[in-house]
DNA sequence: CATGAATGAGTGTTCATTCAT
DNA sequence: AATGAATGAACACTCATTCAT
């Protein structure tokens, strides 16, 4: 992350450097005001303050308030997908039960990061849930593609299955994380989790 | 203040029922106001207006904003468990295939009633999910007895398995309605979510 | 105040009789609403409840929320020059000191029975300063009949002495309930103020 | 941060200038409005409107509509208090009565500038006493340091003189200003007035 | 490009007043 | 006469957005 970029392209568009700079930290004021004043008090004034630029910079970067959730929605998916594709290609030729180990994993991970921040995503931010959905569809997406590279049971209808895996990975990660009951370990919860979505694919 | 009135509820307060009516009114009112201008039009004096009030008579009723919101949320939860508790009533002493079915029915039917409904309220009021979350517990609730009034199979753990089982009806009802692909009935969504949690609790 | 009523016109216009009830619980309504709530608190709808009426009835007595302020002044007003004109009546043909002192003490009294009450009577409640105006124009012309019975001093300006007169006797009572500096006491403040205006209706 | 700024207040900040402006602005149209209005009219957007700026503005420099009338009163007493100090630094070496006739006459001119401002401050606007109080304060202080710079007579309270004297000044310039009897001249009020001081502090 | 003062439409909420019961 | 639910004009205040500097 740091030796790479000095051997390679020198300041090389440092205008868009900047511009991503200025960006990151708009979307990280974001989140720090969304943090300390909860859904109701984000401000693009606060949002700006947080992020140590002015209003009128903000503006040049986002046409207006809802764009910059929407990026922070996107950068969520954004990372979260990496962590999808990077399961599926560790595992394009393995059994299927590690891939849904792995992509379960990947799942978990995503929002373990940092749990407070995506529970508040999807609670106080209008539009909250159109992330979550866009993340379904890459994760049915990898799902369809795994599937489809391994041979079908017969009888199987395909998109019933993979409506019923990607709705369980997602509920399942999703919960264990952000919902789970007191006295079950996210272990516990994640072992639970993979043995349901494993002896519903061997079916 | 006499004995009258312990003979029977007869004369029942015109009062409180024209009370009930309008608080109906206001919620109703909402819903329109929340399905013709999404979660970002929502004003109490548009909420009034649909609900053929004036503000005045909404805050005699609502100390706030947020408490018509709240007492949607409530609405809707309230009618959810009546189903849910219906359900595990109606099956108090049958197998729990035919529970988790009648569970996953009463699930669907709640959403089905009103998809855009339910889908605005989770999606465009801040603070939607805590409707989802309540509901949630009152599913777990209910399963938790279920399962504790049958034989459980030795070496499992009850809290995980509520976990999971919990999680998949939330979901997979939830996503039948909401988020089901193309191509795939919502019968076929249901019959395939049930054979996935009837296989997980027969392991 | 109890005995002559009953022995008197008994149960006449029993209607106007309570009437007058009501009139003082409003009133009286009033003056709880302002020491509770101060006078940002005050609502018509307040005073109802605090007087025990609705507010129906309060608008059935006073045209609008400023007529109940008026004759909250009024009834002060009323008061205060009830005392004014007994010291005038009992001092009538007494030598001008002891007239003086008479209507300082009734102006003392007048505050004093509920200083907290005229404080916020004067402070919080718009045109405050009318009722003050004009229990000043009564005191100045208690001032002038007793001035005017008595042997002017040659060369003096009668007008000139009444203002003189009137505010000293007017502020120093308001200031020695209302505004007396700490280490001095309600008797010293009132024998020096005394000695003040007597010296100089002396020179 | 450099040197440079500690040499001298070079190149005031025009920032600072221009909300002072901005202030004063509104100040002036709340002024405007009172007298337009009256007290029951005055609105933040009529005040913003009068002073020829927005609401927003005048919220950027006022943080609710009370600190305006409380930065209105200030003015005033800031404005008279400046008159105060400056008589009693012109004669602090001078004799008395000297003193006394000219903080009787800084008290008339402080609200002879703008009589009916000062009546609809103090009758019109709640809290308008509390600017006239810490006037009064003010003028015990001056009072009190030239007082005590000076010979007292014997066996008399300072604090007592001190009580009557404010007092006196105070209702009296007042008066003179704003409650003058009609064929009483402002010239002759206050040499009325004057004399009964200095008789007073004679005596 | 950056700034942040200025904008003003729009919001939630209050409360004096009315009037059907 | 009394009631108190209903009314809705009016208010204080916010905040996304703009634009002169």
């Amino acid at each position: 992350m740091s030796g790479r970029q000095l051997a390679g392209p020198r300041r090389r568009r440092p205008i868009q450097r900047r511009a991503q700079q200025t960006i990151d930290a708009i979307l990280d004021g974001t989140v720090k005001v969304l943090k300390r004043a909860g859904g109701g008090g984000i401000t693009t004034n606060r949002i700006a303050a947080a992020a140590g630029v002015s209003v009128g910079s903000l503006y040049q970067y986002f046409p207006d308030k809802r764009a910059i959730f929407a990026a922070l929605h996107d950068r969520h998916v954004e990372q979260a997908s990496r962590r999808i594709e990077a399961a599926l290609v560790a595992h394009a030729d393995a059994p299927l039960d590690g891939l849904v180990r792995a992509l379960m994993e990947a799942l978990m991970e995503a929002h373990a990061s940092d749990p407070e921040l995506y529970a508040l995503l999807d609670r106080e931010l209008p539009q909250g849930g159109a992330a979550a959905r866009m993340l379904h569809e890459r994760l049915r997406g990898a799902l369809r593609l795994a599937l489809a590279a391994r041979p079908a049971k017969p009888g199987r209808d395909l998109e019933a299955t993979l409506f019923v895996v990607a709705h369980m990975l997602d509920a399942l990660a999703h919960g264990a994380i952000l919902n789970r009951p007191p006295h079950l370990s996210l272990r516990a919860a994640r072992e639970e989790a993979l043995m349901a979505v494993t002896h519903y694919l061997q079916t």
